[in-house]
DNA sequence: TTTTTTATCACCACATTTGGGGATTGCAGG
DNA sequence: CCTGCAATCCCCAAATGTGGTGATAAAAAA
């Protein structure tokens, strides 16, 4: 049984070397082949694709929009993204809107073979520094990978408080004055703060709050 | 140059058929063999790994445990799990925890050397299905991957890195040792960054630059 | 009931940050 | 060539934050 693919790609020379590649491959067949993503339902209806090779830069909508579109209509169809581009934006909007692979175009001789057949076989190919950013990015928001693991460092509810107004960026005396406490008082809460975050200044209690998500 | 690879495994005879296949490439060197990650941190002080290779299941503590303590204290140090887990949980714990890479025991043999290399050259090898788990779990939380509208500022290269350390909780003192200049060109650098972030203290700073993930 | 925790306040000495001025170099664009 | 700007450095005075060592009253836990 064959494995039917179509390619969006606006440059030509682009979409006839990959129907080329592709028809290399025996169990692969080439369903399809366009220049924009502006009618990419009825394309994507018509030619009833396994998978979708798509390109990010083209004229009308982009890329990613299209995948977007294509995967509320068609959530079963798995979407490789084939681009030059890898900002961070593009590549973790593509995966958002519901791509299931990243593929930067230097790759696309030596790796778009496998990458598809490891699309097929369950997998999400991806060229070596998308995977890296992957990571990168997963590691900085941690908290929302393992929402279990939130240290409390048990803050009483009013260091709490002093805390998310230290968070806000406001001064001792104005948050004295907000909580109606005195200087000296809003100093004892921060020391404890100091204590149990153990951190030793104003930015690392921000910075640790926000990144803990304590706030 | 060689690459200095160490491995931890509590099975002797995984550690040993690893150690003969990386012995087959001629720029790896093994450098270290441990059965448990309970002296981690010496071992790898002493070893000087690019790459560690790590199991998971280990008696005393676990490998995800020694990812997160040694990366802790060796940011620089690559780390590659090698596991027969891909229950989502230890998977996400593990890259949280700071591993660059995760493969799969069943292709270990296959794999690992392709995957050490990948690592080496700025990639996050993943086995297959690991990726597409990786994949899934973004797509769960879109609205915290997508890159809303990131303001810009124009911050200089320079005012970039000095708002990075601030960001960390480093004094002026400290950044101007880490960055090489002056405490006085600190501050200059601080004043562009208020002017043009419009705030008037470090925890402004800090806490405007993190939510608008300018760092 | 006694003890601990929480929230409140105070003082001193020291460190750090902030706001206001300037200055020099080197580089890129008009 | 001149202008603008990034990056480097300097000084002073004032504001703000930090570390240490207290204290008191009320509430919660033991």
């Amino acid at each position: 049984m064959s494995l039917r693919i179509v390619i969006f790609d606006d440059n030509k020379n682009i979409r006839d070397s990959i129907t080329l590649l592709l028809q290399t491959v025996p169990e692969f067949e080439v369903a399809g082949s366009f220049s924009n993503v502006l009618d990419c339902i009825e394309d994507v209806r018509e030619s009833k694709p396994d998978i979708v090779l798509m390109d990010i830069e083209m004229p009308g909508m982009t890329g990613i929009e299209a995948v977007r579109t294509l995967k509320k209509e068609f959530p079963q169809v798995l979407i490789l993204m084939q681009t030059v581009f890898e900002d961070d934006d593009r590549v973790f909007d593509s995966i958002c809107a519901g791509a299931s692979g990243y593929l930067l175009k230097n790759f696309l001789n030596t790796k778009l073979v496998d990458s598809i057949k490891e699309l097929q076989y369950g997998g999400s190919p991806m060229s070596p520094s998308i995977a890296r950013k992957v990571f990168n990015r997963m590691q900085q928001i941690p908290q929302l990978f393992k929402p279990e693991e939130v240290p409390d460092y048990n803050l009483t509810p009013r260091e709490k408080e002093v805390l998310g107004c230290i968070v806000d960026g406001l001064s001792y005396k104005i948050i004295a004055d907000k909580l109606s406490i005195s200087y000296e008082t809003v100093r004892s809460h921060v020391k404890k703060i100091y204590e149990k975050l153990h951190v030793a200044s104003l930015t690392e209690v921000v910075s640790k709050a926000m990144k803990e998500r304590i706030v």
